[in-house]
DNA sequence: TTGACATATTCCTATATGGGAATATATTGA
DNA sequence: TCAATATATTCCCATATAGGAATATGTCAA
């Protein structure tokens, strides 16, 4: 079958480097018309539109229509499930990790009705 | 041509709903076997293994063989790239929009010699 | 050695997708 | 109305990839 990744998910959207590269330009908050973005990451405008409506379509960016602009802005909350899924691993890598591990261990120690590892 | 997004990167290993099932598995820093995971998530083995090799050349996860069993565990370093890239986005979202959103209109406010946005 | 078990790999097929080129659509101004 | 400009969409093609089924590989135990 296909992919089971939706284009309208975040995760999905961010995925392709092209369009990190576009949130890059978009992240200081301000507004951009589709040239502006173009002129900035040097790709042909067609893709940069296409990528915009990805990241459109995932929440990322919104767009309004302004003469014959079309004005894009990000909407940085369309990340933050993004950011809440990586955020739970953050504990493994600030300073804890012995601490972590010893948990860990001591579980593996515990356990014993179901046994999900094979020693 | 084909997709940018490598294989290998991480952004491209978690884009895939069944993989952060996978991952979510293996999120309490335990080891687990193979077919452990295939329990968990209720995958035929075999996408069970394929998503573990693309976790794990995605430096997301690491392998070591015990007997007949591969032992799988999380590598949340992997995950870090991730965290540190969404972590720039995390002020638009806790309570600095106003402030943020402040600064952005004084810097459009200041711009002149080179104007990006078309009013 | 043989069989059972654990896991990976291969083959196949359907589908998604990115880029390029061409074109369509919409808006503005003369 | 016509031309210029801004942007989106469509068409085509090459490639990636997920899942399923079958199979290969490796390991252990009797």
């Amino acid at each position: 079958m296909t992919r089971r990744a939706h284009p309208a998910d975040v995760f999905t959207a961010i995925a392709e480097p092209r369009r990190r590269e576009v949130i890059a330009v978009l992240s200081d908050g301000r507004e951009y018309a589709v040239n502006d973005i173009v002129v900035s990451v040097k790709m042909a405008q067609p893709s940069v539109s296409k990528h915009l409506g990805a990241l459109r379509r995932a929440g990322v960016v919104t767009m309004v229509r302004r003469g014959q602009h079309r004005i894009y802005r990000l909407n940085a909350a369309g990340l933050k499930p993004v950011h809440d899924w990586v955020k739970i691993f953050e504990r493994y890598w600030t300073h804890q990790i012995d601490e972590i591990k010893r948990r860990a261990e001591q579980k593996t120690a515990e356990r014993s009705p179901l046994e999900p590892i094979i020693p």
